[in-house]
DNA sequence: CCGAAAAGTGCAACATAATGCTCTATTTAT
DNA sequence: ATAAATAGAGCATTATGTTGCACTTTTCGG
């Protein structure tokens, strides 16, 4: 239904370029290993909190930003 | 616990740009009016589908950045 | 100041996110 | 090819997000 594939693939990215395996991430983050399995396998509706959670411990910011009305695609 | 109110304010503040209340904007957005005072008063912690389709309606973008390890502050 | 509109709150029902445990599948290194 | 490491899945439990309804509080225009 929504674009979470983007915020997934981001995720994911980030954390094998860091050389950091689910299990560190969950350690590093406080999220489960479970609740970031499913996550990462493209399931489920994780909350703020869950994201917020993982972006910090990856470096990562989440930001809200206006859309570009027509971008040059 | 999080910098929740970092987005809070602005899907707050670009619905107030854009002149538009929570009534209505539960209306484009599909989320429930309930809700979305929950969520400008501060209060629970919404999902990702909720945060989207919020964004969305306001036109606004959510996007993972890389953190500035130290930004010129 | 007063009334209407908009925003916030308490309560309860329902849906589902988060989690642990166990097991399976896939990936990776030797 | 195989073993070890890493990732994904099923199931059940607990915690909590979402929602509607009714009511209170705040904001704003006249």
């Amino acid at each position: 239904m929504l674009h979470f594939s983007e915020l997934i693939k981001t995720i994911k990215a980030r954390r094998e370029m860091l050389q950091v395996n689910q299990e560190m991430l969950a350690e590093l983050s406080g999220v489960s290993l479970r609740t970031i399995k499913q996550f990462e396998s493209g399931k489920g509706n994780p909350t703020l909190q869950t994201i917020s959670k993982l972006a910090d411990a990856l470096g990562l910011e989440l930001t809200l930003q206006v859309k570009q009305l027509y971008p040059d695609k």
